[in-house]
DNA sequence: TATAGACCTTCAAGTAGCTTGAATGTCAAG
DNA sequence: CTTGACATTCAAGCTACTTGAAGGTCTATA
């Protein structure tokens, strides 16, 4: 079978599989005379466990990791667990996160829908980006907290 | 102020704000003489917009183009409400995709915990990263199904 | 026979949002 | 005069891929 045909049968792109032999998730498989590549069906075995394992979250190094201690014959049960305890952990942590957002953009979105016509001192209306601005942010009030620190609710993706 | 100061107010590395110039989210600011980078308050004001807009999930890009816009006098609202709008539903997934993946998780967790002596060539018994292998897998039963393409939302029992 | 098109190849660079490192300069305190 | 904390620039690294350029291979059809 050629890359496509393998590539299709995993869920994934060709240019995934050529990623993955090349930072040797995946062993080079042999060639076609022309210098297609040939896969087996153990090569597929082997790749659908990249990706099951990928779906489960688990870095391309993690994966490595698995493989490596299964080829040497080592269970990597422990390993794995381990992984799946502290993947358990960021997945709560994350969706704390997301619903704290998610709170604070639907306040942003009522209050930027609820109030359009409130007078200002330009032109303009109510306006939503000003709600991204601290509550009572003047020029002044800035220099009023500067004790403050706008905590970071971002996780590295 | 100078770098670090200007960094800290806003809780950001200095290594960022140097970055939020470089892509043009923050002007170029007034150096001392011996080429230190100088900023005023004002600076610190567009700096936790940023910093804000970021714990919101904006990308970089969007806060760009909200920037530009109020440089501009123009009221970012309309593209504000959007992107507010479209951050909620890619939430809302993110959120399910993670609780998917958390049940998934706790299930395998379960399995490997609850059969740790099934009798095994190897000291070793019941092994986690097996199943992470889908249910049935000899390498026969991969031939067997040969069709089947392995979903994100798999559940194998 | 020519050519279209559907595959395949390699290598390089791009993506987001920074961080880290190397090599160097500035400046106050001990 | 040295130490240490700060500052500078530029380049590369991080994750997990994707995209693009420039080309080779093979089959089918006009």
């Amino acid at each position: 079978m050629r890359i496509q045909t393998l590539a299709a049968r995993a869920g994934v792109a060709p240019s995934t599989v050529r990623y993955y032999e090349q930072i040797g998730l995946l062993p080079p498989p042999r060639r076609e005379p022309n210098g297609y590549r040939v896969y087996e069906e153990e090569d597929l075995e082997r790749l659908r466990f990249v990706v099951r394992a990928r779906a489960l979250d688990f870095t391309l190094d993690e994966i490595r990791e698995i493989l490596a201690l299964r080829e040497r014959g080592e269970p990597p049960c422990d390993y794995v667990r381990d992984r799946i305890v502290s993947r358990l952990e960021a997945i709560e942590t994350r969706i704390a996160e997301l619903r704290r957002l998610q709170q604070e953009l639907v306040r942003l979105h009522r209050l930027g829908a609820q109030a359009p016509e409130a007078g200002s001192s330009q032109g303009e209306t109510a306006c939503i980006c000003r709600i991204i601005e601290p509550p009572g942010t003047g020029a002044a009030a800035v220099v009023a907290r500067p004790d403050r620190l706008p905590s970071r609710a971002e996780a590295p993706r």
